[in-house]
DNA sequence: ATAAATTTTTAGACAAGTCTAAAAATAATA
DNA sequence: TATTATTTTTAGACTTGTCTAAAAATTTAT
């Protein structure tokens, strides 16, 4: 078994394992938890007691086996209680992360496997993240940015890099939702924002903003 | 805010206040919890500070009114979770208090009050025991033990005094359920064994299931 | 009312998780 | 390559919640 905060440390190296190859530093995770290098390096020697990670002194750390199936456990918990949270109790998307982040660590098997039964075996979160599923496997669907699009090109709105609450309502104000068809109509060389056609508004965003969304390419028609 | 544990000794408290009047003692709380004394009287000391509970040394403790809504606060999300689990994830009674004893701590106004709604406002939980509204008050229902009741009376089964698994298991078995009517056939004098009716049934059960199961008196009929 | 038994509190210790400050190792730069 | 800057680890301390053992207060029994 794990402490809840054994859980936030390998959900943290998760993460940002599949961004980087190769190990993880202790700073990426200290300020991804938002604490001190040297609390780092005392969990992760723990970790190591526990065969959860690899760990050799000044050169980062990787997640064994046993220590992903774990992380990705909890991914799937916060996931699968964020879908909950969205679709049963009407809750915005941009209000679940903060109690997943407290839900991901209730500890039962029967709870979560009737939760996901419960919420129809849904394979993707508020945000577009996938959900992995009971081994810990979670199916990669290929994404771009909107903002690599050219113009006349158009896709599927299917989730977010950055899912922050103030980032999520924006959105909201923008009336862009994950599912919405987006079409470049025109893009400024000027400073890279774009002119969009979603659902039956325009609109102009910045890069910033193209480069937080994510799009299924749409091919055709 | 209360710590996880903080809010376990409050919740603990508030049950034993409800069997007592007058203060709650160390030993009472310490068994309660399956901790030590010495334990005890540490947490009652910074529970004290807080102004949750009033403690006079050697004398035993009492909630304070915030002390009270805190607790009151904690009961209700527990029994509202373990209806969310029999109702809605096809948890049997018995199963349900381990994982509420979790779920109990999670921190957000909006969850349990959407919760709530979702649920359509139970008033009990899968136990019978009433759940309190949003400012921790419970309004008491009249019930007496099966045990008391005479020959040829018969009543309701609306709770159970101890809820633990062995013991709900057991109802399970018989076909004890909340909700059933129960009419006493007979009475043994020599042991106190009781012959009900239940249902279409006739069962034998010992005084001491019979000391464990809430009736409410059902006059006439 | 004294003595004995019980309950409660205190004193001191420990594990988990965190922090600051300083030392050591590694990486970057001149 | 020697020096400087950055990253990482160590050492020591602190908080929360717990424990054991011993002292103090209270209750019960003689
Ligand atoms: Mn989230
Ligand atoms: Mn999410
Ligand atoms: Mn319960
Ligand atoms: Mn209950």
């Amino acid at each position: 078994m794990f402490t809840l905060s054994e859980e936030n440390y390998l959900k943290a190296i998760y993460h940002l394992e599949l961004g980087n190859d190769g190990g993880v530093s202790t700073n990426a995770i200290a300020e991804k938890l938002a604490t001190k290098a040297s609390s780092v390096t005392d969990m992760v020697k723990k970790l190591s007691e526990k065969e959860v990670v690899l760990y050799k002194k000044y050169k980062g750390v990787t997640l064994t086996i046993l220590g992903k199936t774990v992380a990705a456990n909890v991914v799937r918990k916060h996931r699968l209680w964020e879908v909950f949270l969205v679709e049963k109790l009407n809750f915005s998307w941009h209000e679940v992360h903060e109690v997943a982040e407290q839900l991901e660590h209730i500890k039962s098997a029967k709870l979560i496997n009737q939760l996901d039964r419960f919420l129809g075996f849904p394979t993707h979160d508020p945000h577009g993240d996938p959900i992995p599923d009971k081994d810990g496997n979670l199916k990669i669907v290929e994404k771009s940015l909107l903002s690599t699009l050219s113009k006349n090109e158009s896709g599927i709105c299917i989730g977010v890099d950055d899912s922050s609450s103030e980032f999520l309502q924006f959105l909201d104000k923008k009336g862009i939702t994950l599912g919405k068809k987006i079409t470049i109509l025109d893009k400024e060389d000027f400073d890279d924002s774009l002119s969009i056609s979603i659902g039956d508004k325009k609109l102009s965003i910045s890069n910033k903003i193209a480069s937080n969304l994510y799009i299924r390419a749409h091919t055709g028609q």
